[in-house]
DNA sequence: CAGTGGTCTAGACCACTAT
DNA sequence: TAGTGGTCTAGACCACTGA
């Protein structure tokens, strides 16, 4: 429980992991307040200061809120684009009452990725799978998804049914999503993707097109996603980086 | 030139806008690198925490980079996503040889947003306008925007043409854009929208629905964004918010 | 090797919130 | 008024980069 000031990791990075883990485990529910900076800092025996860098890092993460004079706050629930699919679109229908399914269409396996210009991982080995959403009991949601062989190892021996993948992606991999670069074409659904989606074959669907990159390997993971928007709308958030908001109002 | 401890603008915040406005000028051009931290302190006669305090800010604007060993940045074009239209991609097209030209299709005019579930400012008195964008000579984008009136009080007075929507709000009205929802589905064309996008009518193309929020003010801005993805693919870049990334790398 | 950014301490004063 | 977060100082040691 306590830090560690010998491990290469900060101090900082270490606090952060350890409050990230508590809120995850719900010793800090969403709305309540953590422990004060000072208080923090006597606990583990460091400086405010370092204390205040481990707080950043998960205001930045959205996962705390500072409230000045008041003290620090778990946030509601994160609200995040998940890189991996649309499922920060899916995981705010659950919220709203419609339960969204995902199912494999099919298993990982590994294959030589067929050249193709917009693929990054074209002429590389790498896992393929395939995953069905349905929302309402129609499918809104078919993704094809791509992981670099090399740098996912043995991912046809987890089970993936039901998993976040980032999440697995950190903890099998320890490996963090960091960027991801999309884009968003109308286009006609092929007849096999139509069966799957339950619609006409030449329905035109949303496809988007995602390559999201990791600190320590760009590119490591593709997905196309095709999008039924008659029966979900797809949306995210975006956030304007930079400013985290000075005290003072300009003059 | 100095900064201004009296000022109820904290000194890092004073410091980072005043490097902001250095590199936009090319005092500092892309790729140069900026006084070392000490340098800053000493010039400006403040800690060095204050001036890392104040590249922070930059850093997560993307505005610089820091090289340890070696010193911080001044990095490529920003390439950040325009929260009032899809500029941030029309953008990248420009860079890559193909211009983008963007006209006024419908002056701003004042009106009372009707009822619409959707809509964030139905019900309340909105500045109206419409734009229409073109690459290699085809109408690819077309954008109906509403401002709310009280914010943006005299929006029909400026000049619109040819302005990035987000600089004239920060720099008439001391907006700055935080937040941005939308979502996305594909629609048929009505006559009137696929007339002025060239397209017959009722053919598949992709809308957007984007409600900005700003710190000061939550919805002030609305967007219908309609997108002919035949001719331009649409793009963005996605950040995953959280760890600047430490230093060393877990074990 | 000198200089850089990365981390950390031990204080300090302030504006603000809650009571 | 006591406690909170917001800002700031003046140091320190380290790992790393580049000449």
């Amino acid at each position: 429980m306590a830090l560690n000031a010998q491990s290469p990791l900060p101090l900082y990075h270490q606090l952060a992991g350890l409050l990230r883990s508590r809120i995850r485990e719900g010793e800090y529910p969403t709305g309540a307040r953590i422990p004060s900076e000072p208080e923090l800092a006597r606990a583990y025996g460091i400086g405010r200061p370092t204390v205040r860098q481990a707080t950043d890092v998960l205001v930045r993460e959205r996962l705390l809120e500072r409230r000045r004079g008041s003290g620090t706050y778990v946030v509601e629930p994160p609200e995040r684009v998940d890189l991996f699919s649309l499922a920060g679109t899916l995981a705010s229908f659950e919220r709203s009452g419609v339960p969204v399914r995902t199912a494999i269409v099919q298993r990982a396996r590994r294959l030589r990725v067929p050249d193709d210009p917009e693929h990054p991982l074209a002429g590389r080995d790498a896992w393929a799978l395939v995953r069905l959403s349905r929302a309402r009991g129609k499918p809104v949601l078919l993704e094809h998804l791509w992981f670099d062989a090399e740098r996912f190892e043995g991912l046809d021996r987890l089970s993936l049914a039901g998993r976040s993948l980032s999440q697995l992606a950190h903890d099998h991999y320890h490996l963090s999503a960091e960027r991801a670069d999309q884009n968003f074409r109308v286009t006609e659904a092929q007849a096999d993707h139509a069966a799957l989606l339950e619609i006409a074959p030449a329905t035109p669907i949303l496809l988007v097109k995602r390559s999201v990159h990791f600190r320590q390997a760009p590119d490591a993971v593709f997905a196309e996603l095709r999008c039924r928007t008659d029966q979900l709308v797809f949306a995210q958030t975006l956030y304007q980086d930079g400013d985290p908001g000075p005290e003072a109002s300009h003059a």
